[in-house]
RNA sequence: UGGGAUGUAGUGUAAUGGUAACACUGCAGAUUCUGGUUCUGCCUUUGGGGGUUCGAAUCCCUCCAUCCCAGCCA
């Protein structure tokens, strides 16, 4: 590397240079000290197939696939798939989908926990021919009395001294499936009297007859994880192992896997703090269930904080980067506002929602100096904030829809929207007047008349006179009937659960208002799955994946806009 | 009462012995053909107590608080 010419230069290297994380600390110091082979870092995502993936998964899968990046290693997908009982091909399905729409490729990387159920068979063997793994008898009840408690060691089993040709033959019966479930379990030899109950003669492996979603029927014993996880990452030739804090208390048997005699390379843990975000639930527990009690509709409901489940509700890989990358990584577990990641879409959808005009309740308005059966077609932009996205034509015509919202008889100090003798503007087409209503025999206003300024076309006049309020608007005879969700928090608490303890007790029953016959402009028939729209001064929304088609439109709502008047309405009590 | 970790504005994250900062939130204002966007300003921070030092968020001692661990789950 050659030496910088002078100072300047250092301190411009060092000007643009984000703070690093611990994580990237760590790493780069052992790059500079040559710690790690060849100088490719290597890491992992290591999932276990029995669930989807949530929003927390997304800053563990930043975290490894962005390292790797960064420092031009490189990241491993594993499906840590040692549970047959839980695991499900549909699962990892959806775990690889995930990552790719998040943007992430792990190449031919590909591997399965599955894949060392030999060698780590070999392995135990070794282990057990070396002393320090046995075949135990004890009932998990018993188990669990030799464990010792938090505060008391734990105590020899029986079995810890059965002879070496014993725990083969016991060992290789239980692979045979010559002994019931419960019967064995093979167990490290290392210390019952261990502070850290995970070093209290862990639980190498257990017998299963379950079929195993790529295995089969070969196996009946499975490896446990404290076992597996560690030599899967020393045969990959993982650098750095990344996990959450829950797993520090792991270390200490991390390093005694992965310092078994015949393991050549030697992987490290380090432990990060998971990503906690207020009003969701995270737990895969939690969320099964509400997929179970049909709380919600699927995984990917869009209420859902999985990742299927936000990509359906709108939100734009990119946001969702973007979010984790400014949480950062740091060992306190916190708790993330929700607000920062509606923050990050609103943003991105910002720069790249195409703009149209919806109107969610309809109030029909008649514009009575306008020409019955005239059409004139109001060129729009399609989003101010990129020019390049070009313009579309909206038809215009005497009878219109407002949102219902946007007209009041009797108008609060600070409404500057239609109310009889106001003027506003019709965005992009007219300015308008109210002049008066028609009412219902129950008083319901069904109907605003106006009359509208023929010099103000385009959304401004000649004499340059100013309006406070812009309203949207579809015309009637041209409106696109469709459905809207409005998807909003699927908890009202911060912490679900936090006072009952039951996280069900702080559902939101309003986490989904579904409108029927909303109003929208012909474009939206040129919609589909994947765009990103905004309804002026309604929010932004998508087309559901599943249910939207151009001849019955559906949109969800991905977010709201920030509403100031919203804000001030409550303040004033309304 | 065992072990492992963590404490910096309301929230998250920087500052690694040299003037505590950035983002989100909140509040106030300006701009605006979206009460959006954009822009400006304001608010509030080193868990407590000792010590070392010219100087401490940073080092030492001590106390306190919070989180994790007793699956044949991961």
């Amino acid at each position: 590397m050659e030496e910088l010419p002078n100072n300047i230069d250092k301190e411009e290297a060092g000007k643009d240079k984000a703070p690093l994380n611990f994580l990237e600390r760590i790493i780069e110091d052992d790059l500079a000290n040559e710690r790690v082979p060849n100088n490719t870092i290597v890491t992992r995502f290591p999932p276990e197939p029995n669930g989807y993936l949530h929003i927390g998964h997304i800053k563990s899968i930043c975290i490894n696939f962005g390292l790797a990046e960064k420092y031009g290693g490189r990241c491993h997908l594993r499906l840590d798939d040692t549970n047959p009982e839980k695991e499900d091909m549909e699962y990892i399905e959806s775990i690889k989908r995930d990552i790719r729409w998040l943007g992430f490729d792990w190449g031919s990387y590909e591997f399965y926990a599955s894949d060392y159920y030999q060698q780590l068979y070999e392995i135990a063997v070794r282990l057990i021919k070396e002393g320090k793994a046995y075949v135990d008898s004890l009932s998990p009840e018993q188990m669990k009395e030799y464990r010792g408690t938090l505060t008391t060691p734990g105590k020899n089993s029986p079995d810890r001294d059965r002879s070496i040709e014993d725990n083969l033959r016991l060992f290789e019966e239980m692979r045979q499936g010559r002994h019931p479930e419960g019967s064995f379990v093979l167990r490290a030899k290392i210390d019952m009297a261990s502070p850290n109950i995970n070093l209290r003669d862990p639980a190498l492996y257990r017998i299963k007859f379950a079929t195993h979603p790529r295995t089969g029927d070969k196996w009946c014993i499975y490896p446990m994880y404290d076992f597996t996880h560690p030599i899967s990452d020393a045969i990959e030739g993982i650098t750095h192992s990344i996990c959450t804090l829950e797993f520090e208390d792991h270390r200490p048997a991390y390093d005694w896997a992965t310092s078994i005699d015949g393991i050549d390379h030697t992987p490290h843990q380090y432990e990060f703090a998971r990503l906690n975000i207020n009003y969701c639930v995270m737990s895969k527990r939690k969320l099964l269930n509400l997929v179970k009690q049909g709380i919600v509709s699927g995984w990917d409901d869009p209420r859902m904080p999985t990742i299927s489940g936000i990509r359906r509700r709108g939100y734009s890989p990119e946001s969702m980067r973007d979010f984790v990358a400014r949480v950062g990584v740091a060992k306190v577990e916190g708790v993330v506002d929700y607000s920062l990641m509606e923050f990050c879409v609103r943003e991105d959808l910002n720069k790249r929602a195409k703009r149209l005009m919806a109107v969610l309740d309809p109030l029909k308005v008649v514009i009575d100096n306008y020409p019955e059966g005239k059409v004139e077609y109001i060129t729009s932009e399609n989003n101010p904030e990129n020019p390049e996205d070009g313009t579309r034509e909206i038809p215009f015509s005497r009878e219109l829809y407002i949102e219902r919202e946007d007209f009041m008889e009797a108008p609060p100090k600070g409404y500057h929207r239609l109310y009889p003798g106001n003027e506003i503007r019709l965005k992009h087409a007219y300015y308008i007047t109210a002049s008066g209503v028609v009412k219902d025999e129950d008083g319901n206003i069904v109907e605003v008349h106006c009359t509208y300024d023929p010099l103000s076309k385009g959304g401004t006049t000649p004499d340059g006179r100013k309006v406070k309020g812009t309203s949207h608007w579809v015309s009637a005879s041209h409106a696109v009937d469709c459905e809207v969700r409005l998807y909003d928090k699927l908890f009202l608490s911060e912490y679900p659960g936090g006072e009952t303890g039951n996280y069900l007790d702080d559902l939101n029953p309003e986490s989904l208002i579904v409108l029927e016959h909303c109003k929208a402009e012909p474009e939206v028939r040129r919609t589909s799955p994947g765009d990103y729209l905004q309804f002026i001064r309604n929010g932004y929304f998508c087309p559901d994946s599943k249910d939207h088609s151009p001849e019955h439109p559906v949109f969800n709502r991905t977010v709201t806009l920030k509403d100031s008047w919203a804000k001030m309405k409550q303040k004033m009590g309304l």
